[in-house]
DNA sequence: GTGAAAGCGCTAACAC
DNA sequence: GTGTTAGCGCTTTCAC
């Protein structure tokens, strides 16, 4: 019960398989009724045109196959980038081949070198800290490449982004505002991108207002919901502990809840990559960011490269929400 | 600039496209100082090989590429799904092509003829309501299927779900052993076969203590947040309210919640998808399942097919836990 | 309007 | 150990 090929249905139909191609990429100059009695013996035979071997030969048509690789694909932010990327690609006449790298550039070349390898006609890859020299050669062979989330050191392709720093700015100034001066940063990482902008947000919001750094009040690499958690005890411990908190991601925030009114309550603005703050007690003032654009932006990028488009390089940067709940303008009864 | 072929590297290194071929696929049979050279070439063009020719030619080996399809790759049930089945692929050296359905046939259609175009060796599905006789030619032709989530109707293959109408009903049982007699059911689709199964447990439950069904209190077709909390506020109107609630998945829950404690509390269990109910507020009785270990396991099950298992198709019902946290316990106070 | 010949990039099968 | 020939399934090119 081998897969029938287009020699089989040539013969069912009493044609040349080049008539059988023909119709089958429905293309025109073939007599409709050829054609019927073609369509005939491909329904009767189950045949499916096999696109492998139709892109190895037409080398200017592609593969029609984009490959996505994301830091993890369980994480809600990129499964909602992910399924916006493939609906971009569905309406395209494209597939979505995709991996999560667990942010190890080991694993990311490895993701990226079974894709190449299979001459995915462009990447969407949302960056890990290593280096990317090894895209230079697929993309001098035609490979379109686009980042999202987070910029690749030395690489010039399109690259989306949203305002991580000026959006930080904006949450720890909003805590200023309400005359907080003792404010904690939370953060994951420093070595991803995305989190030393927005610790850099902070700082320039602190300098903006004539406050200098407390080292004390920063606490970096939290990868958990119990770091953030015990951070946040560790923070209150201090003989003069802070009065507001900025977490920058989700699972800090939610880490950092437990604690919050006990004993005392904090302020609080966290960088949102959900729409989270809305189901949560109390009401989260966050900043908040688009998966679903992000990921289309990236895509929408990705195909005009596909289509052609050599232009220089672009730079997107998206726009946060700053959304106000509440939880940023709390005051301890002290403060 | 085009990528340089095996050809390329034949020349460039003094050999045959062959010796090549061999090297590059870490054959035997190759002089170590051939081998050096051959690699010496490789690196100095950046060759890889293409791996579509290479499955072009080696029919039994296959394409390495297995494809997946969900509903919605975005609903975090479904993208934990993903990732535990990319993780499978990736320790065997295969690539994930994903797509969602929205649950409409026509799109299944579309997206599983697009990956056995491409020749996977095998798909895993989330089955829509849809017939599914048009994978009867590609699995005759090689491609091994495998359902996970729901069977797919009149379909003979590997089969991976959970234990809904049994865990449905040991949450009714649940209710109805803390004094409950009104106890709702708020589901979603009922041509989903989940929500089928789970609603056929919670009337098994009824009918083993002998209470019969009451229509007014079955609640069908909720789709988002606000019809579900609706239909907990017209229920709450019927001159004989429920005093409990049973919710068959995490969109009803969280939109029932809204309305839980007013006027009066409710007890309430539901049907998890994701360890959902350890951040709420109240703690919630739910039946947990477990998204890693359906995909894990359809992988498993997927993989040996490909390795040449061709023994009877295999149905696994994975069980789920119940995890009392104390919703279920709650009684009205006129109850 | 249709078909024959050649070749995409690779490897099986056989020579040497 | 290495190379030659042929062909995977399809489409380009050019005949007819």
């Amino acid at each position: 019960m081998k897969r029938p090929t287009m020699k089989d249905v040539a013969r069912a139909a009493g044609v040349s398989p080049m008539t059988v191609s023909r119709v089958v990429s429905g293309e025109a100059g073939v007599a409709p009724e050829t054609a019927a009695r073609v369509g005939q013996a491909v329904r009767k035979l189950g045949y499916q045109r096999n696109d492998n071997a139709r892109s190895l030969r037409q080398k200017n048509l592609g593969t029609s196959t984009i490959g996505l690789v994301v830091d993890d694909l369980a994480n809600p932010f990129y499964a909602l980038m992910a399924r916006s990327v493939e609906d971009e690609a569905h309406r395209r006449g494209h597939v979505v081949l995709v991996g999560s790298t667990n942010d190890e550039p080991q694993r990311e070349r490895e993701v990226i070198a079974a894709f190449t390898a299979r001459q995915v006609d462009g990447l969407i890859i949302v960056p890990t800290i290593g280096g990317h020299g090894f895209l230079k050669r697929p993309m001098a062979g035609g490979t379109q490449v686009v980042c999202v989330d987070r910029p690749a050191r030395g690489l010039a392709v399109d690259t989306v982004t949203v305002d991580n720093r000026a959006a930080a700015g904006r949450a720890v100034t909003h805590l200023l505002g309400h005359g907080h001066t003792r404010i904690a940063y939370l953060g994951d990482r420093f070595d991803i991108w995305t989190q030393a902008e927005r610790y850099a947000g902070y700082l320039d919001a602190l300098a903006a207002h004539g406050i200098p750094e407390d080292p004390a009040l920063v606490r970096h690499e939290l990868r958990s919901h119990p770091q953030a958690r015990d951070a946040l005890a560790v923070l209150r411990t201090l003989p003069d502990p802070p009065t507001a908190l900025f977490t920058s991601n989700d699972l800090i925030t939610l880490g950092v809840l437990d604690g919050l009114d006990h004993p005392a309550p904090l302020a609080l603005v966290g960088f949102d990559d959900l729409p989270l703050g809305e189901r949560l007690t109390p009401p989260l003032t966050v900043v908040s960011q688009d998966p679903v654009a992000l990921g289309g932006t990236a895509a929408n990028l990705l195909f005009s490269r596909i289509a052609g488009d050599r232009s220089a390089p672009r730079s997107v940067v998206l726009l946060t929400r700053f959304v106000v709940r509440g939880s940023g303008a709390m005051r301890t009864a002290g403060g």
